[in-house]
Parts: structure tokens; C-alpha cells; sequence
DNA sequence: CGGGGCCTTGACGGATGTCAATCGCGGTGG
DNA sequence: CCACCGCGATTGACATCCGTCAAGGCCCCG
């Protein structure tokens, strides 16, 4: 489901790790790249939170997905990044140069599994967005929402939302009012409550998991 | 688009290239594999059309691609496959080893770039899919499939379809019905026609295009 | 000729999008 | 300290698209 996303591959960058080489910090709203820059290097989450999305012509926008610490940005992209990118919290990076992440991967057979790896984590990811988008309904697309922003963040039961509705509406493909609506919901429904502005808390992990459909069918 | 699914990525695989080795051949309807099988082997399609795709427990189903001669099955898949995979029609696979995937990856440097350009485009399919399936309206998604259907299958004007409206359905996340009538409706406006059962010919092809969004911001 | 898939078509209801008004809160300036 | 402003969030009324249910048609095959 959408709380496996991106799971428990460690990061796997050899190069200058003590040093701040290739380290980028980032403010609030900030952009990291903008679709047609040059992919040349990857980026690593160090911390914060980042938005991955697609805007077209016509003003519609696509969440592909938010990326927190120990996360890859770019991953995947050939000459070109095909999204843009930016911060939702003040955010550091750190710049993976795509030839020394190659170079390391041959030198170190047992890397490249893990490049493997995280390739296939990539797909499983955007795989189980599709199931969710094309499967699921309003309600169940917020709590799984909800499940997985817990885990990211650290399973704390107060979340402090790094996004607005409008970024979770186009990341779960709903309007603003729809995603309203169902937090609305959720907190008559005493699974979850509104300390205040910007902070949901989970009152009942298990119920929120069964609307989600955190069952054994999804992966 | 939806178009540009699993294109021109030339086949990597070194291996046994005249002989028959790991050849295995399917009528229509039969099994490559199911859910939770081993994944020790990938499979390269040389013939016919296959069907990729999830079904959970309450019986609903997520087609996650079709795949043509030319494309990879199974790529990103770690211990067991996470899908079922049959033939849509007679078929002919090559079965990849993943173990003499990665050796021949390491031996030779330039294949890590394709292995990459592979994981790359799998990526990108699958995120096409989910703008499809989210961002779209029912018309859309079923011109934008006949779209991609018609390049997949050699750009000819009268495509036979391999596949069922139920396939077709599942993949595009709408029902049997709305697959239908949308296929009607674009035969009403002269975009395609029916010349006979189990295949669609497309009439205008610029507009079935402008219909499925192709313009220049979907990819 | 009959049966069984698969496809099409119609009627209807419900979930979600659209449009619009209002609320709440934080920042800013008087 | 308070009034005002602006942005995001909430809520309501309504429209629309698509799913559901049901009937019938088409075609292949026995």
C-alpha cells in the first residue's frame, strides 16, 4: 500500500559522506530543479520534506510523490528531469552526480542489487499510486494518505502537515473540497482530531488502517 | 503519454541469442506466472501480446500493463512476483535468469546505462498511468489507450484488438460499460469505426490524438 | 437451431467535481 | 491592543460523470 512507499532501503551513496560537498539547503517553496533542467545529479533527502510534481499545460498538476529524509529525488531520469521539484519545509540535499553513482555501482558488485533494488522500490511505489487512484474512493485515498504521512514521519500521533490540501487533492487525485470533506469525516468518525491549524492527530490507528484497507490484499 | 509506454529500448540481453535456451511458448489464456511465484527469471517477450496484472481479494483486478514483443516482464521484481502475468494471445517468451542479468551488467559497463534506461522507462510508464488514471476523463483514457494500442501494434489503420473490453476496463480503471459507450461515442464522431469483431480502425487519427490530451505537455 | 460469451444500450443513483459563501487564523499596520 | 486583510480550510448547493443493474443484440460454435 501507499505506506510502503519508499521503505527501508538505506542509502547507499558511498562518496564524501563527512563532508558537506554536494550539500544543498533549501527554504520553504524553494525549487530544487525545474522540468527540462539538466538530470545530471540525483538527490538525496537529508531533511525536510520535498514536493516531486508535474504541471501541464492546462493548469492540472500531479503530485508524483513527497520525498522525506533518506528518500531519492530524480532517480530514474535520463538526460532531462521530466518534473519539477521543490521544498515544502526548509529542506537539505544532497547532489549524487549520476557518473559517480554508476562508477560506484561497478566497483561494488553488491551495490548494484542495490540499485536493483531500489529500482524495483520505485516501481512497487508509483505501481501501488495506481492501484490506489484507480481503486479506491474518496475516504479510503485520505486515510491511506494519512497511514502512510504517519510512518514517514515518524509514527508520533500528532502530524505536523508539511503539505496543504491542495498538494494532498493532486497527489491523491481529488479536488481541495473533496479532501476537506473527508478529513471532515474522519475526525466526526473519532478516528482522527484537529489540535490546530496545520496538525492532524491519530486517535485510532486501527480503524484508520481499516478504512484505508490496510488488508492483506494490497501487497 | 500513454503512448510512449516501454518504447524504444533495444533489448540488452546477451545470452544464448541464436539458440532456443529458456524459450518457452503459450497459447492464448495460458499462465506465464502467478502472484508469489519465484522470481528468479525475467521474461522478454518475443511474440504475441501478455497481460500484467494484480487481483485482490474482493475481487477486483488492476491490469498494470500489457506487454508487446520487445518489452521486459517481471524487471524490478525482488524475490516473488507481486502480479500474475498470462497470455492475452499465442505467445513466445525468452526467460532471463537474473542472476546472468547482473553478471552481464557488471562485465560490461555500458549495459548498467541500459539497465538504468530500463529502470528509467518503467518508471515513466507507470507514472503515465497514474496521470491516466487520475487526471483523465473516461473519453480520454479510451482514446488515449487506442492511441497507445495502435503504436504498440505497428501503427496500422485497423488494429485487432488482443484484448477483451474487461481487459481494457481494468487497465484504464473504468468499467466494461463506460468502456463501451466511450468507444461508441468516438465511433459516433467518426474517429474510429468497427469494421468487425475484435477490431477497431482508427479514421482520424490527429483527432483521436487532441482527444487524448497528446499535446506537448503530456510528455 | 440453440446456447453462451462478449458487447452494447438504457435507466437510474450516488460519489465527486464545480461554484460560491463563510470561517479561522496569522500577519500587518494603525 | 485592535481592526483589517489575505490565504487556506471548511461547508453548502447543485451539476455531472461514471458505476450499477438490467435487458437485449451479435457472433461464434456446437
Amino acid at each position: 500500500m501507499l505506506q510502503t512507499l519508499h521503505h527501508d532501503i538505506a542509502p547507499i551513496w558511498i562518496g564524501p559522506r563527512g563532508t558537506e560537498a554536494g550539500i544543498r539547503s533549501l527554504r520553504a517553496q524553494d525549487p530544487l530543479f525545474f522540468e527540462g533542467d539538466d538530470a545530471g545529479s540525483l538527490y538525496e533527502v537529508i531533511e525536510g520534506v520535498l514536493r516531486v510534481c508535474k504541471v501541464f499545460s492546462d493548469g492540472r498538476r500531479q503530485i508524483i510523490s513527497f520525498a522525506f529524509p533518506g528518500d531519492l529525488i530524480g532517480f530514474g531520469q535520463t538526460d532531462v528531469f521530466s518534473f519539477d521539484c521543490d521544498a515544502l519545509t526548509y529542506a537539505r540535499v544532497r547532489a549524487i552526480p549520476k557518473s559517480s553513482l554508476l562508477r560506484t555501482a561497478l566497483e561494488r558488485s553488491e551495490l548494484g542489487e542495490k540499485l536493483l533494488a531500489i529500482a524495483a522500490n520505485e516501481v512497487n511505489s508509483v505501481q501501488n499510486l495506481s492501484i490506489l487512484l484507480c481503486r479506491k474512493s474518496a475516504i479510503e485515498r485520505v486515510a491511506s494518505f494519512l497511514v502512510y504521512l504517519s510512518k514517514r514521519l515518524g509514527e508520533e500521533a500528532k502530524i505536523v502537515m508539511p503539505m496543504t490540501r491542495a498538494d494532498i487533492a493532486d497527489y491523491l487525485g481529488l479536488t481541495i473540497e473533496t479532501v476537506s470533506r473527508n478529513i471532515t469525516k474522519l475526525r466526526g468518525m473519532g478516528v482522527i482530531s484537529l489540535p490546530g491549524s496545520g496538525s492532524i492527530s491519530i486517535r485510532d490507528m486501527r480503524q484508520l488502517c481499516q478504512i484505508a484497507e490496510c488488508d492483506g490484499a494490497m501487497h
